[in-house]
DNA sequence: CGCTTCTTTCAGAAATTTGTGAAGTTAAGG
DNA sequence: CCTTAACTTCACAAATTTCTGAAAGAAGCG
């Protein structure tokens, strides 16, 4: 018995959470792969696990554990490192960074801006359309600078809440 | 010439930035027969369009509408109305409100707090990993008190910059 | 009430996405 | 350098999703 690195856990409570968390993720827009994975370096216990148990305890193929933390890196809730001297990489999430980079939807923002930008450009500032347009851009524009106070806000926040844990 | 319900338009600059926005949309994790109702709307002259003339302007079935159309009520980023007396329905985008329905992710997030719950209490609030979840938690938590306080914060700058439109 | 017009539902064809095995690549360690 | 252990890339099979045509379902109007 628990001949597993996860010694202690109760595995089918992990499994359990790392399903259901992974499933509202997915609703949200995640690959699936990339959710599981998530998932279950979020409920690790150092929050740090390697390719090779993620494929044990998810069940795939390293492929995929290839493909999802890809995807996890580029978007900044995983970092990956490497166990010096040795092959084997590690991924981790990084505790109170991972859901900025939720909020950190910077690039996505910038893009609609772009869009809109040129669709009142193209319609008009002055057609109707086109001040639908400006508006939503307004918008947009105005959320982008009130996010990054929200996080300045959650910051302090949290320091209060947990200490600099 | 200019025998459409949109005479005086550039149809040509209208189906670009359709497109174009509704690839933005897509990419950010909307359908895509939804991302390309959805930018019809918002780019059309009185922000109403029938279900006719969605389905001739994207060139989509009357089906395809009617599954985009349902999609966006429910996510309330458009609402459905009856012209008086026709059976022909009217789908409009709410100018100043569908950009709220975007950041009304409360349904999303209260379900994420549930899944993060249920973890801490699996795996017990003392664990590493429970410390973990519970600080995610915490985070939703106040992200979702902060995101009420700003939309109060647009619709005043919105007075400002726009009028009451 | 029945006709007509518009919308929705449904089954299936087509296209897309997903995850795998296998080959390829990189780098540690003898 | 050569071997070996790891990660990545690639092509393909399977599963899923998407969109359509056709039929069924509402609702106005005579």
């Amino acid at each position: 018995m628990r001949e597993s690195a996860q010694a202690g856990r109760d595995a089918e409570a992990v499994s359990k959470f790392v399903e259901s968390f992974a499933a509202q993720l997915v609703e949200a827009g995640m690959q699936r792969m990339a959710a599981r994975v998530f998932a279950a370096l979020l409920s690790s216990d150092k929050g740090v696990l390697t390719s090779a148990e993620l494929s044990e305890q998810l069940q795939i193929s390293p492929a995929a554990v290839s493909g999802a933390v890809r995807y996890l890196a580029q978007t900044h809730m995983v970092s990956r490192e490497r166990e010096p001297g040795s092959r084997r990489e590690r991924y981790r999430v990084h505790g109170d960074q991972w859901y900025e980079a939720l909020t950190n939807r910077e690039a996505v923002i910038k893009r609609w801006e772009g869009a809109l930008r040129e669709g009142v450009n193209s319609l008009g500032p002055d057609t109707p359309a086109g001040r639908r347009m400006a508006e939503t851009l307004a918008f947009f524009e105005f959320i982008e600078g009130e996010i990054a106070a929200m996080m300045e806000r959650w910051r302090a926040h949290r320091e209060r809440t947990f200490g600099q844990g």
